[in-house]
DNA sequence: TTTATTTCTTGCCATTTGGCAAGTGCATTT
DNA sequence: AAATGCACTTGCCAAATGGCAAGAAATAAA
């Protein structure tokens, strides 16, 4: 089994020894999940951290009118993990789905933990990620607050244009805060530029 | 000097002994902020983590056009850092600044890692602290996304009633994400129910 | 291929929010 | 007390976005 992409990735955050890092990829176990398939579902706690080597998911929630509103996407050769419910042990409200078929290298909380505490510089690691979600959040948040829907969309379009490969219009349109019906409109503009 | 708040604060988030408690407290060291004063500048690496005992701050950045937008309010029995400055470095792109005099206690980036070096107990502390921040940014997204803007004032006075003593309209609105001058209706329109 | 189903687009109009400028109220200064 | 400066409010109108329903296009099923 080859953890090549997933220690490629560790490396590239984290600068220790050829050693280590195959100490730590040794713990992670491959893990494959169809389209349409759920990593996480609402209701559970989550229980896996996955690096995603190939494929691209999406997570989701219901707001109190009950329609799905997408909170984030994951293109491969980055880490999936719903923070709160993980580290913290709590009902996630989210879930996680495969929007393609989906490969990567999973491990559960207790080994993490586990790994943590054996390889010291691995838990800045750890902290990279978190706080690299959380700068992802803060940004978008700023972006709802002070950017148009089609500077919003610009900005999407520009930066993660594989989402439009794998995600409906729908998915993106409650990402983005706008009703699908804006986000065609928007869309439409746009391609007259 | 009296340590009780922060040592009452941290217990309540990880249960460890007294001694250990007493222990983590001794290295923070207290701190005032005079209202108006800064806790961390744009373009500075923030190097200080802290405890806010007594007091109230906001955080704050500028969008593109140079205005000011708040990112969060602080209010007391708190922790205040920027995370991504903070963990990882990075020249602050935020202010935080001090609405009223504060106080409390504050501690390094080294040496609050060497804490959680030599308290293995207290790194889930870190931990769950940022993984807080984490989820109310992303409930604050959520909430950009599938509130109007009166339902985000309504939820922000019934939750946090106390910024509106120390924070100016203009000031809560680039936090709700609309202009002063629609969070004046929009409190008007509040008020007649 | 034909039919059925789902996704996306579009027209029409309503609602929300913004932009600007004038006005009001309150506090500080002189 | 008068003058100055902020913070906040309000009126008027424009711009952005939403809601609904019908239609077009794409996709899946028969």
């Amino acid at each position: 089994m080859n953890k090549e992409p997933l220690i490629n990735f560790i490396q590239s955050n984290l600068p220790v020894s050829k050693q280590i890092l195959e100490d730590i990829a040794q713990h992670f176990e491959y893990t494959t999940i169809s389209k349409n398939e759920y990593f996480l579902k609402e209701g559970t706690i989550s229980n896996n951290y996955l690096f995603l080597a190939e494929g691209f998911m999406r997570a989701f929630t219901h707001d109190t009118d009950g329609n799905e509103v997408t909170t984030y996407f994951y293109p491969n050769n980055r880490v999936v993990f719903e923070a709160s419910s993980f580290f913290m042990r709590t009902i996630s409200t989210e879930n996680i789905q495969a929007l393609s078929d989906c490969k990567g290298y999973s491990i559960t909380f207790e080994k993490l933990n586990m790994l943590f505490h054996s390889v010291p510089a691995f838990r800045e690691f750890g902290r990279a990620m978190l706080v690299k979600e959380f700068v992802a959040f803060k940004q978008r948040t700023l972006a709802m607050i002070n950017k148009s829907a089609e500077e919003r969309y610009a900005n999407l379009i520009n930066t993660n244009k594989e989402i439009f490969q794998y995600a409906q219009l729908k998915q993106i349109a409650s990402y983005l805060g706008v009703t699908d019906t804006s986000l065609s409109r928007i869309r439409k503009e746009f391609s007259k530029k």
